[in-house]
DNA sequence: ATGGTTCTGTACTGGGTTGTCAATAACGGC
DNA sequence: GCCGTTATTGACAACCCAGTACAGAACCAT
């Protein structure tokens, strides 16, 4: 029995990440925040808790999207496991993939991981910050260890090789990425490198 | 015959990259690297052109501190070529190496790469960052290749292998090492990354 | 010693920022 | 149709910030 809000808050908040991405967060204003989502400042205070907030929430949102996004692109059948690991890695060089059709973004520096981005930027002095972003890394982690283990179940990897040191090496590359993307690297410098990271990846010793 | 400065440029250019590194270029105000290097306002614009312009050189004099160092560090005889590079990686997991003795920083976060940081928070707007940021990386690149060469030369590295690819792959992984240690993982963990990373280069086929 | 020149510190200004508040509008149960 | 409840809006005050201007201090050549 009272007003209902009149904005989507999910649209708002993907709206908010993308203006954080491009700007960062210390050079985010309130008012590039309301302008982006259309909101007033009363609005973002009431709903979002301010600037502050909207980011702690905005990075909860993506953190969601990555995971459902990131298990559903690495699952599956051992018999596809390195060819969907070569898929992910190439797509992720590109920018962050969070849904299976859309491209993450036209300018690579803008495409980079949003939590990395936000925990070189301000996660030595905030800890949740810290705390959401590596929390993102964890899942990915997870999913990508699951991904290798299918693979050397299916012959395609070094079974002796530990197979949580290659999912944090493959992300530590994915992440390096997002920086050298930002360099202003060329798309194809960053599929080369993904590339030779994959083309790495211990294969199983033939007897 | 006029009034000498009465600071040290390069000492105060230090000091301010260290504010920036901690807390991030919007997020530092003139009067924080005012505060920071001793200097007032008005010396800071006289000598540096303000805020952007101690960025600028502060930056400048990052490149050629790293520009002095990796070489050295890397170029050597034939015959150490691998362990040279081995010994790189692991210190630089730890934080940009700039001096021989020196340990980076005590806050992962504030030793990543100083390029790096500023490239993706402030690169995509500007376009001088962006490019020393990726002079910054140029520099490193050609001393990691010319190092692998002389792996490669000594018989330790699979001589089919692209010297170039490699020294990308190397320092994507280190650039990645930045985010991962922004995140908050134990040194220990980034230590076990470099490693992964320097066990999967390729070795030469015994034939 | 003195004057010209450059450094140094401080005060000031115009603009931008954050967070809050009160007034207004919209909705749904009754 | 009315009313309580909640969203929205715009304005406001306190504050911070970048850059400038000016006055004083330090130095060196003469």
């Amino acid at each position: 029995m009272a007003r209902p809000r009149s904005f989507d808050p999910d649209h708002v908040l993907h709206a908010a990440e993308r203006q954080f991405r491009t700007s960062g967060y210390n050079g985010t204003s309130v008012d590039d925040i309301s302008a982006a989502t259309g909101l007033g400042r009363g609005s973002l205070y009431a709903a979002f808790d301010g600037k502050h907030g909207v980011l702690l929430q905005s990075m909860a949102g993506y953190f969601a999207r990555l995971g459902q996004f990131a298990p559903k692109a690495l699952a599956g059948p051992d018999e596809g496991a390195l060819e969907r690991l070569h898929a992910y890695l190439l797509r992720a060089v590109h920018g962050v993939p969070l849904a299976a059709d859309v491209p993450p973004a036209p300018d690579r520096a803008a495409a980079a991981c949003f939590a990395a981005k936000m925990a070189l930027e301000i996660g030595a002095s905030d800890s949740e910050v810290k705390r959401l972003a590596n929390d993102c890394f964890s899942v990915l982690a997870t999913a990508v260890a699951e991904c290798v283990r299918a693979a050397q179940r299916n012959g395609d990897i070094d079974p002796d090789a530990d197979p949580d040191d290659l999912a944090y090496l493959l992300l530590t590359v994915i992440r390096g990425t997002d920086v050298v993307g930002a360099y202003g690297h060329s798309p194809a410098r960053l599929t080369s490198i993904a590339e030779s990271a994959f083309a790495l990846l211990p294969r199983p010793r033939h007897h």
